[in-house]
RNA sequence: GCGCGCGUGGUGGAAUGGCAGACACGCCAGACUUAGGAUCUGGUUCCGCAAGGAUUGGAGGUUCAAGUCCUCUCGCGCGCACCA
């Protein structure tokens, strides 16, 4: 702080400006039936001051959202402003342009770190998270971002779960209706003949809800006492302390997101997301076309059906692969090859899918002593079974092509198993052994059925016409998407509005809560800890576990995921105590905008790229057709903004002790050079190296737009009342007086231009997300603004509208400076309407052109904008730096691109 | 391995197929100054005294004209990774 002084009074501004905005509830934004307070300024803007609003004398809205933080203990780094700080001058640049701009914050507040710390010190969740929030606030708040705080929420808060808990509920009393390829209630669900009793339609029901139970393993840490996220694990150990995890079968929560796997593929062509995000979920989403083929078990009726995408190598097929965990392997495995099956089959259940996957890379299998018979040929196969074929995918069986599939070659070589070719590289020259793509099937004749000489594509759907005809197999699709894991072994998250009964028989089954019983609250707990036994925490309470009527409420709770999964919605109508969304307030703030929906802009870490966007677009789209909501995406508009690394170019972390806090640069340089140095770094998007000289460079940009508009004089002066006053406060800068050479004059023709040359450029690079470049034309019109001897009012003023969104603190202190001087009325200038540029003042009237001799650069010519091509080409051929390259030689060609260019081509 | 993206001065980065390096950092020189780590002015891609030449990872190509389009290649980053 003391090593230089500072540019201008930002420790004053930007506190005033805070205080006043937030009295003011400058950025509230006002719903459809809403009462504008007399005298807010959208009202005023607007024609509402004093009125209720609604849908017709509303303006068009704009909602700009950002991801939400989870308030870690650990506060801001400066990751978070860099997409916080993007949205905000778009918020406020949109509220300028005449919008009615919806820019909300919140908190993911569920999570594992403040659980553990309960663990550790008893301290309530609630407790830590609380005080983590207040953090969080203090530092978003001391950025001057224009966030409408009327509509904060957290997931933590119990107004808030109750609707989570409620969109549960939804999810399980519905199903998936492939007919009408929509979610419906059900009750819409029509039971088979066979469901005669109420245990079995139960059941039946209970096995096509969209929330569904399964046994699954799970990732289990003894040592942590906790259940973890696939995402929590690394390498087989957690990644909070780096304990063994142990896979574990229990009984989980699922929700059926596989029902979606279409529609979350095909709906990503309505939205407007890059391209490398929307091929990350087609990634994760995972479809294949293929077919599914049965084989027959050779002396026995059992059927083994395989998934393949190239059954036109099904000629090639010399082997089979079951998973080890097939259910069919017990059934078919030899009495000789029984002990090194189960052996094989123990070995495997002892490896992580991490350690299946990653450790073997060599491939590992044992024959059943069983065969397959090829339907095609009636050719006898072997039966193996090796754990590169995966349980969980396809059928969990595969036909091997050694010939044309990579792994089943690596097997078929290391096995020492037959290897025929059935597929013809289109050119003579590539290798046919592990060919894998499409060419000409050959070999590929048998008694009833040919394929030979057909290319890949008709190959294909030959034969699976054939299939298809025979009942032998058809045409089928897969995706990679599991079903999502649901549940959590924790304490602090949302509990299940669910209850386990038992029938006449004994049997356990599930219940939903009532509505009318939401919300369902955690019971409070001294311990945190899972119980002796591995029951989540929530079983250790003993009365709240247990009803009167003797059902059993579902310990498990909600993983973080849930909260985020909606919190967009409830922003549009945070306060609604009858629903979680308003219809009107949805229908206003997700309408179309004349383009898909949702969302107009939504900003935010790539880390997020797949699960929590998936899940969003899976619970919006149920929420859709079950009628909730509007529209079919939530999202339109995505933007992943870029890592920023620490001053070394690694990777920020505590270790390196390379990360840059947020508070220490505010109190240095103030929030607005922070804020026009997160966006001057770069482009938004790309990841890029954090650089304390840089904010230096655009703290003293700011200094420049100071002393642009204050007297020098008048600043001494403030600085020795500065020096003397017994308390700081914003009176202070009453001593402050504009610099005289801000006058209300007619601006020239040059600093007209300047101006609307700036004015342009930074309304094209706001529309186009480039603030780096935007900020570069400010700096540009106030370098020239600074030789001028007198600044025209009507020029100035336009240029802190300008500037305002970037640095609205500043600007609001100028702009209210420069009304009150001028005795002009007081504006605010969050509404101030945006300046548009007048093309006119733009126009040259005389052009420089440059001339090339041979498509290089030699010199350029001045001419009249609107010259013929015989003048240009006169002044072309006249300019002497081109003679020495003209000289001797004919000029056999001009090309003049008008007002661009001029090229004169010579032999 | 597959997919996506990116390679421009000492640095961050600009450039609808038409003057490469805007803007900023850093550096150099000067002015003001007791002082400068404040401010202001000028310079700053490389080679060359200059004229001029070279130059956007590398090699080809298309074009009157290529950082920009095409092909190949090298390097970096991200994502997925035995998905049949």
């Amino acid at each position: 702080m003391a090593s230089s002084r500072r540019q201008y009074p930002f420790h004053l501004i930007e506190p005033k400006w805070q205080q006043a905005w937030e009295q003011q509830q400058a950025f509230r934004a006002f719903n459809p039936g809403d009462a504008v307070p007399e005298g807010h300024p959208f009202g005023i803007r607007h024609g509402l001051s004093g009125k209720v609003a609604d849908r017709r004398t509303l303006p068009g809205k704009f909602y700009i959202l950002d991801m939400f933080p989870y308030p870690s203990g650990a506060g801001l780094h400066v990751g978070h402003p860099e997409g916080y700080t993007a949205t905000d001058i778009l918020a406020r640049y949109r509220r300028a342009c005449g919008f009615n701009v919806l820019h909300p914050m919140g908190w993911d507040s569920f999570g594992l770190p403040a659980e553990q710390y309960a663990v550790k010190t008893g301290q309530h969740p609630r407790v830590t998270t609380e005080s983590n929030i207040a953090n969080f606030t203090r530092q978003i708040k001391s950025l001057g971002f224009s966030y409408d705080w009327s509509r904060e929420l957290a997931t933590t808060d119990v107004d808030y779960f109750k609707w989570t808990q409620w969109i549960f509920l939804r999810l399980y009393n519905s199903w998936f209706n492939p007919d009408s390829n929509l979610a419906e209630s059900i009750e819409t669900l029509k039971f088979p003949a066979d469901c005669a009793t109420e245990e079995k339609r139960r059941s039946f029901r209970d096995s096509k809800r969209l929330a569904y139970v399964s046994e699954a393993p799970v990732n289990w840490c003894p040592e942590l006492g906790t259940v973890l996220a696939n995402e929590e694990v690394i390498d087989g150990k957690s990644e909070v302390g780096g304990y063994p995890v142990i896979r574990k079968p229990m009984r989980q929560w699922m929700l059926r997101i596989t029902a979606y796997a279409e529609k979350l593929l095909a709906d990503l062509d309505m939205i407007d997301w890059s391209d490398s995000l929307k091929e990350m979920q087609r990634n994760w989403i995972g479809r294949s076309e293929g077919a599914e083929v049965d084989f027959k078990v050779a002396g026995s009726d059992e059927l083994i059906r395989v998934f393949t995408t190239r059954p036109d190598t099904l000629f090639g097929a010399t082997y089979m692969v079951l998973a080890p965990e097939h259910r069919l392997v017990d059934e078919i495995v030899t009495e000789e090859q029984c002990d090194a099956v189960e052996n094989y089959r123990a070995h495997t259940a002892r490896k992580s899918d991490l350690e299946r996957t990653e450790l073997a890379k060599e491939k590992s299998g044992v024959f059943t002593g069983a065969f397959a018979v090829n339907p095609v040929n009636g050719g006898k196969i072997p039966i193996w079974i090796a754990d590169y074929v995966l349980a969980s995918y396809g059928t969990g069986a595969i036909m091997a092509v050694p010939a044309h599939d990579t792994r089943d070659f690596e097997f078929a070589t290391k096995f020492k198993l037959p290897i025929v070719q059935v597929v013809q590289p289109p050119d003579g020259k590539t290798e046919w052994q592990g060919f894998t793509d499409d060419g000409t099937s050959v070999n590929s004749t048998g008694a009833e059925v040919s394929i030979t000489g057909l290319p890949t594509p008709d190959a294909k759907k030959q034969i699976t016409a054939w299939l298809g005809e025979k009942g032998l197999g058809k045409k089928t699709i897969n995706y990679k998407l599991r079903d999502w894991l649901f549940s959590r072994q924790r304490y602090w998250g949302e509990p299940f509005p669910i209850v386990w009964k038992k029938d006449a028989a004994g049997n356990l089954y599930h219940e939903a809560l009532p509505e009318s019983s939401l919300p369902l609250l955690p019971p409070s707990l001294e311990d945190y800890k899972p119980t002796a036994d591995g029951q989540p925490p929530l079983a250790r309470a003993q009365d709240w576990l247990n009803l009167p009527d003797g059902s059993v409420r579902e310990t498990n709770t909600m993983p973080q995921w849930a909260g985020s999964c909606w919190y967009y919605l409830r922003y549009t109508d945070a306060k609604n105590a009858q629903s979680f969304v308003g219809r009107d307030a949805d229908n206003y703030w997700m309408a179309s905008n004349g383009r898909a929906a949702g969302v107009d802009l939504y900003v935010g870490g790539t880390e997020h790229a797949v699960l929590h966007l998936l899940y969003a677009r899976f619970w919006h789209k149920v929420l859709f057709d079950l009628g909730c909501v509007s529209t079919p995406e939530p999202f339109f508009k995505l933007v992943n903004q870029g890592i920023i690394l620490g001053e070394d170019g690694q990777k920020m972390s505590k270790s390196r002790g390379n990360v840059v806090n947020p508070d220490d640069v505010l109190v240095e340089y103030g929030a607005d050079a922070f804020r026009l140095y997160e966006m001057f770094m770069g482009p938004l998007q790309d990841t890029k190296p954090w650089n304390t000289k840089g904010v230096e460079g655009v703290y003293r940009f700011l200094g420049r737009v100071w002393r642009l508009f204050v007297d020098a004089q008048a600043e001494t002066a403030f600085e020795q009342a500065e020096a003397t006053a017994v308390t700081l406060d914003a009176g202070l800068l009453d001593h402050l007086l504009l610099d005289g050479a801000i006058m209300d004059v007619a601006a020239t023709a040059a600093q007209l231009k300047a101006l609307h040359a700036c004015i342009k450029k930074v309304t094209e690079d706001l529309d186009g997300m480039r603030f780096n470049t935007a900020i570069s034309a400010m700096m540009v019109f106030t370098n020239e603004a600074m030789t001028w001897p007198t600044k025209p009012l009507s020029v100035v003023k336009l240029f802190l509208q300008l500037l305002a969104p970037f640095a609205p603190h500043l600007a609001e202190e100028l702009w209210a400076r420069l009304h009150s001087t001028f005795g002009l009325a007081a504006t605010s200038l969050a509404y101030a309407p945006w300046p548009k540029f007048d093309a006119a003042l733009l126009v040259e009237s005389v052009i420089e052109i440059p001339v090339q001799v041979n498509g290089k650069f030699r010199d350029v010519i001045k001419v009249a904008a609107d010259a013929d091509n015989a003048t240009i080409e006169a002044a072309a051929k006249a300019v002497e730096k081109a003679q020495p390259f003209l000289a001797g030689k004919t000029i056999k060609k001009v090309i003049i691109v008008p007002k661009k260019m001029v090229n004169l081509i010579v032999a």
